[in-house]
DNA sequence: TGTATACTTATGCAACTGTATAATTATATT
DNA sequence: AATATAATTATACAGTTGCATAAGTATACA
């Protein structure tokens, strides 16, 4: 009968992890990788310090567990507004997506650096970061070989893969100086450069094939 | 007259800063940033810890110095390699410079990304980012703007600006890649997609007028 | 050659870190 | 309702960190 003794409830497994993982990239995202200390990121879940070590085997784990999940995610994301009646229009809408908030921000930024400090010393991030990275190009270089096969101009693996390299070099970069300095650029001018330069890179017509959210809409409600 | 006391020389102020400087950028290229101690840099520099609090402010300060040095040292280089007969060389050139070793490293990468999980928390660090973005920008800009005014196709300022948005994503994207997986790209791949995709972008032939460092006799002096 | 002084080292400390271990308690099962 | 068990908290500890302070010394200058 310790009257200051925490209060608990048992959640499950599962919940609880998840609440853990979710903590540790609230924390990064925040207030940046050297403060994502097993003290914070258990206050983050709403537990204990002690606990994290019941559940993943030490916090390096933990950090492993919260980046698969996050790159995870985002690929569904970006995945998942890759929609569109035709091939162009589907590439079009998977770059537009990821040059624009909230893909484009800098707690976005601050949580791929933060990883990015430990994918080369941590062989379980490096192998996390491999699959992600993959999985993310060959997603985009299936619609950009969609694209072209569409716009009667299929092309051999080699020059796809270098199209796919080079989009995502694209993509990356502008969503790196987005993040990094967002007062430089305006509303959709991120995606608008991105799907120029892809489009003339491919020379495909993508510009006026993105869906176009009204800047000026946008402009008036806030 | 204590024997075991360590000896030492007086260097003067300014190497003694830049031993430092050195030093830390040193430790983070290769043990990351989580490593970058003052004990850690210290050693390296050949130096008691207490003497680093002698010559900066604080740590934090020491690191803003070594961001700001890495960065200039950076800028210098690429933009002593972009030399050449032609506005266009002098593109090609640059371009290739940042797209090959020693630009494209793991340890290169390293540096980057640990000083860029400070640069959203500091200050100062947030300034030194700003500025040498803008340099590296602006000077990319105008290699543009030769480019096109010598091939009878000069821009206006905000084509010229977009241009160099999106050439600076192509480069660092592509860096990014090349730190990140050196594995995953042969020798001068990485430069040729570079050249490729920014020649195609400004629709200018940056892909022959490369100077080429020729891969087989790097390969066969390793 | 002496000496003042800035440079450099040595020592100590409070705060913080990850984690091991022990004690408690919520809850499923009976 | 009693009980077993796993979930959760509490405590402790050795190592590390940045930094303040004190002590020592190389060297420029008289």
């Amino acid at each position: 009968m310790s009257p200051d003794r925490k209060s608990f409830r048992r959640i499950g497994p599962d919940l609880r992890r998840d609440a853990m993982i979710a903590g540790m990239l609230a924390v990064i995202a925040e207030e940046g990788i050297a403060a994502a200390t097993t003290r914070a990121v258990a206050a983050r879940a709403g537990v204990t310090p002690g606990l994290i070590r019941h559940y993943f085997d030490s916090k390096d784990a933990l950090l492993s567990a919260a980046f698969e999940r996050h790159m995870g995610d985002l690929t569904e994301a970006t995945r998942r507004m890759g929609q569109g009646d035709s091939a162009a229009a589907r590439l079009a809408a998977f770059i537009d997506a990821g040059l624009r908030a909230p893909v484009v921000s800098a707690e976005a930024v601050s949580l791929w650096a933060g990883f990015l400090t430990h994918v080369q010393r941590s062989a379980e991030m490096q192998s996390v970061h491999a699959r992600t990275y993959a999985e993310f190009r060959d997603h985009l270089q299936g619609l950009v070989a969609d694209a072209l096969r569409e716009a009667g101009r299929p092309a051999p693996d080699a020059a796809l893969r270098r199209h796919a390299i080079a989009c995502n070099a694209v993509i990356d970069g502008l969503w790196l100086e987005g993040g990094m300095l967002s007062d430089a650029f305006a509303g959709g001018e991120l995606a608008e450069i991105g799907l120029e330069t892809i489009g003339e890179m491919l020379n495909l017509p993508l510009r006026t094939a993105a869906p176009r959210y009204d800047e000026m809409t946008k402009e008036e409600t806030t």
